[in-house]
DNA sequence: TGACCTCCGTACGGGACCGTATGGTTCGGA
DNA sequence: TCCGAACCATACGGTCCCGTACGGAGGTCA
């Protein structure tokens, strides 16, 4: 949070670092100027000398967290079986708990454009991805489309469950026994095929 | 929009329909006195009359909002077959366009207590109300419950990508294609049992 | 008609935030 | 050592919203 050098001299990257953070935790809403200068002990003169507005921030803080589906995707990638492939993908997902909140804040914020590009960028690649997985385990392309589309739904509906009402969700003990629930229903997609 | 009475005066229903006609367009934060003055040709001295705070109109709409899941359990309970019952909240889901907005607006609001206590009701009832749907079609306690919950999750995860993707979402022409398929989904849920 | 209550407009103060202007302060290099 | 650039604090004006104070307009009923 608070950055290296003891002698206080920020550099554009602390800002984008306090920004995710805040994003983190309180959505694209909490990245204001004036709260992260607080945070970072700071005042507004050296944000606006390292960033042209308040915006420039915020596309800093979309492109981290879009290269995030790229990492993510570039860790699953190696793994051959395409079964095996999303059946990890979603035990990610399931871990994923520090990051869901700002996931849902951004689909809650597709007024406005940046938000609009770089979420709709994301959505593709994911559904993509899982498509490719889904064709890779036999099914035809129209069953991929949709399968993938279901299981991406899933996916985008338990990270809502898990920021907003994580009393619903199962206990750890029966989490166990919940995912492979959604193994078995991911197997079972189009039986007939 | 504009209230009946063409002498203009106004009863707290009035700002409570534009509350809700303005939280459905752009979620709780565009529930805000100034604006619904404006665009009920009224100031907020009409308001303050009428509600003692921002917050207590919030909460009206948040009854209002509440009260739909009632409303729409009421309309399923007469269908006697479990899975038709399932079937027919399934094609409600995707035709809802209109209130997705405020659902997934509403779940990124739960820090905010007065939203909180309202959604965490209202999941409550729809997670029991698919539990008990899946009962009746021959399955386990557990097995309900975890099937609700997915089935729940792939609900909201719809009504995001309804709101957030549309575009990812499949044409009219397919969306019958793609409603069996989720049908199908719900079938097989645990074929095991 | 006049007292009274309901409803609403106007005016004001306050808070949170954005962005600008301007004048330090600190650092590396000639 | 001194200069210039990088960096930052302070102070200010502007916007948008909340909430309060207060007075006036319009009905109602004696």
């Amino acid at each position: 949070m608070v950055p290296d050098k003891s002698t206080s001299r920020l550099a554009a990257q602390d800002w984008v670092d306090a920004a995710l953070e805040a994003a983190t935790e309180g959505g694209l809403g909490a990245v204001a100027v004036e709260p992260l200068a607080r945070r970072l002990g700071a005042t507004k003169g050296s944000f606006y000398w390292h960033f042209a507005d308040r915006s420039a921030l915020l596309i800093a803080v979309l492109d981290a967290w879009l290269a995030r589906t790229d990492r993510l995707i570039a860790q699953l990638s190696p793994i051959t079986d395409p079964q095996v492939r999303l059946e990890t993908l979603f035990g990610l997902v399931y871990e994923d708990e520090t990051w869901a909140g700002l996931e849902t804040d951004l689909l809650g914020r597709m007024g406005d454009p940046a938000v609009a590009d770089v979420v709709e960028h994301a959505t593709v690649r994911r559904v993509t991805f899982m498509a490719d997985c889904l064709r890779g385990m036999g099914l035809s392309d129209e069953a991929a489309t949709d399968g993938a589309l279901q299981g991406y739904a899933l996916w985008i509906g338990v990270l809502q469950l898990t920021t907003a009402v994580p009393a619903t969700l199962p206990t750890p003990a029966d989490r166990r026994r919940f995912e492979a629930a959604t193994l078995v229903l991911l197997r079972n997609l189009y039986p007939g095929d």
